[in-house]
DNA sequence: ATTACTAGTCTTCGAGTAC
DNA sequence: TGTACTCGAAGACTAGTAA
């Protein structure tokens, strides 16, 4: 029986990250194991499975596995996919809501370089004052709420010393009313549970805001 | 140990769909024990296991269940949504491809109703040829496919007899030079795998399209 | 009607180890 | 280094049944 590798999943879904979906990948039996927080045999055993299911093609060599999904393997993933896309559809996240946080005060030194400066002037209309209103969201309603929103590209640049990444920026309003945009380094490395609002105000002040108080972006 | 329900995955995925991910809805293990195709007493233990570990809320009452996602349950999903949504993303669908089909000629009496044609006159440029082709395809990539176009209403009518229901259209190309449009019923009970195309011309004589012919349309 | 305990069975796990 | 077999333990399953 078993006809559905619901249990397998997690490793059909890794297979898919690592090999973009389209491509073979290499990797041993312990490789995956780490990822996957479970024993080597397990996953020799899972990747059978899951060969002989025809969710992926593997060959197994002296070295370690060369593997890729097949069609049937991607379709068992888009299907996942679509379940959940129509789930969440209805319930489209315009509205993204947390609290305020007090940042490291980076922000401040990046966010007011002329070769950022000179570019929300242009694409924001303003100059934007220099500090970023930092707010604790919920990570994974960050996607949904951003793929509503026009991306607009903030370029990198270079002075003497050193360069500055590029960066996407989304407007946005403040508790509804206030303009502001979302600034995400396009290489983060920061959470992802903190969103950075930049807007041509001191937004702390204008709303009164102290640590913790409940605001939402829209 | 065992974190994560990755076993129980589908029990979460189903209730999420029944509750529309926000309401509470009433249901036995048995019934649940139907969807899932496991033991009622199976599901007893799923439930009580997803409920220790927040995923759900639960009520148990002597007539059955009262069960809703919890905020991590929710965040589960979509935490999973996003990277399906990821995965796929770079290989965004833009065409689609398939063998054509016989149909049982219905849709040749529907599409000609002049409560339809005078509505597709009005939104695709012209009345459209009576017929359809059906194209067979993988029902999987067709959401993909579709949201990246323009959806365009059709209403529906009644005549002294009977009633016909709404659709959606979305031009597109065939073979990459005809135009055609893809219909769907809005009230779809018609196998999902079979996309029906419509144009001002008669698509198979003007191609020369012959049943299994492959096509594409972008 | 329910839910869920018990108990026996079946499945899945990983340590050891062969190749 | 690899993969993957054996096998004892742990976990998950269902039938029976109590509440």
């Amino acid at each position: 029986m078993n006809t559905f590798p619901e249990k397998d999943f997690y490793l059909l879904l890794i297979i898919a990250k690592k090999s973009e979906l389209n491509n073979s990948i290499k990797a041993s039996t312990s490789e995956l194991a780490l990822d996957l927080n479970i024993s080597q045999q397990s996953v020799s055993r899972k990747l059978s499975f899951l060969a002989e299911k025809e969710l992926i093609e593997r060959k197994v060599l002296a070295s370690g596995n060369i593997i890729s999904l097949t069609e049937k393997g991607k379709n068992f993933l888009l299907k996942r996919k679509n379940e959940l896309d129509k789930i969440f559809s209805s319930k489209k996240n315009n509205k993204l809501s947390g609290k305020v946080k007090s940042g490291l005060g980076e922000g401040k030194y990046y966010i007011n370089l002329p070769g950022y400066q000179n570019q929300f002037k242009k694409k924001l209309g303003n100059r934007v004052f220099p500090g970023t209103l930092n707010i604790k969201i919920n990570e994974f309603e960050l996607n949904d709420f951003l793929s509503e929103k026009k991306k607009i590209s903030i370029k990198g640049f270079s002075d003497k010393q050193r360069s500055f990444g590029p960066a996407f920026v989304f407007k946005v309003k403040l508790n509804g009313r206030i303009d502001a945009a979302v600034i995400i380094p396009e290489r983060t490395n920061h959470p992802e549970n903190i969103l950075e609002l930049i807007s041509s105000f001191n937004l702390r002040k204008k709303l009164k805001l102290k640590d913790n108080a409940l605001v939402f972006v829209s």
